[in-house]
DNA sequence: CTGTTAGCGCATTCAG
DNA sequence: CTGAATGCGCTAACAG
């Protein structure tokens, strides 16, 4: 391996003046600087961080524990947060809990022992995961997606769901549909399902229990969800998705009993995935701003870093969702 | 920082038991093993790797230099990595170059400098990138993964895409179609057209370079190829996309031109991302094993780095892609 | 502006 | 089986 002391005697100075010169801090003449230049070039030197870490402290990485990398909206925050962590000259260690609580606790551990500068976590929630949360934060800067400790000590950095699926339904009473579905995940006390709730409400409309559908957040709950909203004595007009797995479900799910989309049948999901664009019809849905989520994480981590923000009070970022209005909603049929 | 020595302390042992303890070199009493033990879960020590690092010469970290991240080939295929990698014991950094040479070049620089213990490496080509990775496979093992060096002095990991292709092509066949369109990149040297090609010339089917569409590899692509396919004098009655993006666009060009999925043509993709199930009709497309691609190249560098497979000859997995048969693809409709 | 030197936290000799 | 001592590659004083 080619340490510092070999471009050193390369570039004819001592070790001291190469530190200065990688690191930019003291005085370095121009001559010397372009003598270090051509040795790094010549010998191929790549300065070891590890090392460096032991007396600065700081590693340049950055750990980001995902709940699961395939999950398209998953990677697309990792993407962004990637390449804004590169623009501040840092790493980022992504680390894939799949959902598990203690491969999550894991990968904390694993991230920690690499001495990480700041950690960006998502859920899983769970009380172990919490403590190991907890732990960290009182060494490093930590952020959450969607995710808050208790009690929060952490930053934070998350959507406005409720406003989202407001924006959801604002469109479909927009449009004169009155009988409208919601399909979700089991938590009704999600932001989505509040939005759904509370706009219906505002607008005078009662809430039908026989018009929600609660359970996992796939496509076949959305397909099996349709079909029971459409065979109804008096059928639905449209059906407003927590996502957009549900809402492609519900696409094929319309589709298989013949009902047309959206003459007949209205559907808008909830994250803007890739695949939305791709449905049959182009599904309209609610984007998250998942950029700006990835850079809001980081931003916040290097204001901790920096000491531009002092440690103690925790800070919140909320992303406003956007609408994007495809092919999948019109006005109901029977106006 | 709590260090060994305070677990030392705190044990009533001394720091070169307590690191025989962490490594597992050497013999640590019973009764030692416990008390470490006990002053670690109490002080919430966390071993310091980068400091290990600088006497072993592994920091347990493992670089992987995506060319896009939220391109959902590279998630899965980055998520089975990590999972496998964490199965050994080591972390996975991850480095998007957003397709771009000399951000993979900055990427590698990165990885290098935070010592990774092996490289995992997909495109792009270019020849200053290929020098970075010839560089850094004289000092740590690299494996690429859809991507080779030239010369060729890595280890490699492929999908048998020419295979896959013909796997596509022989079910169009068998179900009876003969005018079968190809849609796919610019580039006709790719697996998947030489697949298309060889399978038809086998059949006794000439090529007709009226059907067949070489371009960008994405949904708009797939649109607007299909409308010239079926708006022919003679109209095709399968489509074989590059991949399902592609594939995908073609089934919304044939619904906006009214005809219908698989009765009037059939449609067949390539990758089977997660959107294909999702599709109207679902896709029937050709999956290509991306568990088995990250596990390999992580097996690939495990055998390096144990030693059990000495540096040298670089060897090659080739992973076979499988037909996933949905709903796209029928008999043809003049049969 | 630059050389010298003392650790950083740990794994590894080498004695005991 | 265990303690003490040495050095990994680098940065940060400090004295020139």
């Amino acid at each position: 391996m080619v340490t510092a002391y070999d471009v050193a005697a390369q570039a004819g100075v001592s070790v001291g003046t190469v530190s200065r010169y990688l690191t930019g801090n003291g005085y370095v003449s121009e001559a010397a600087r372009q003598r270090i230049a051509a040795a790094v070039a010549e010998l191929g030197y790549i300065q070891n961080r590890a090392a460096a870490s032991l007396t600065t402290k700081k590693t340049g990485l950055l750990g980001f524990v995902v709940s699961q990398l395939s999950n398209p909206f998953t990677a697309e925050v990792a993407a962004a947060l990637g390449d804004e962590a590169r623009a501040d000259g840092y790493g980022v260690v992504i680390s894939d809990s799949n959902g598990d609580p203690d491969l999550a606790i894991q990968a904390i551990t694993l991230l920690r022992s690499h001495d990480v500068d700041g950690l960006i976590v998502t859920p899983p929630e769970s009380p172990a995961y919490n403590d190991a949360l907890l732990a960290a934060a009182r060494s490093i800067p930590v952020v959450g997606i969607g995710l808050r400790t208790n009690p929060m000590v952490t930053d934070l950095v998350s959507g406005d769901t409720r406003g989202g699926a407001r924006l959801a339904m604002s469109h479909l009473l927009a449009l004169g549909h009155s009988r409208i579905a919601y399909v979700g995940g089991s938590n009704m006390a999600s932001g989505r399902f509040e939005g759904y709730r509370d706009s219906l409400t505002e607008s005078g409309i009662e809430i039908n229990a026989d018009l929600i559908s609660l359970g996992t957040m796939d496509r076949e709950a959305g397909f099996n969800a349709v079909q029971r909203f459409l065979t109804q004595p008096a059928p639905v007009t449209a059906v407003f998705a927590a996502n957009d797995a549900l809402a492609l479900g519900v696409l094929q799910g319309a589709h298989r009993l013949g009902v047309r989309v959206p003459q007949q049948l209205s559907v808008i999901g909830y994250d803007n995935v890739d695949m939305a664009v791709h449905a049959i019809p182009p599904l309209t849905t609610v984007a998250q701003n998942m950029v700006g989520m990835g850079r809001a994480a980081i931003r916040l981590l290097m204001d901790r870093l920096s000491g531009a923000a002092p440690a103690g009070e925790p800070r919140q970022v909320v992303l406003e969702s956007t609408l994007v209005i495809r092919e999948s909603c019109a006005e109901p049929a029977g106006q």
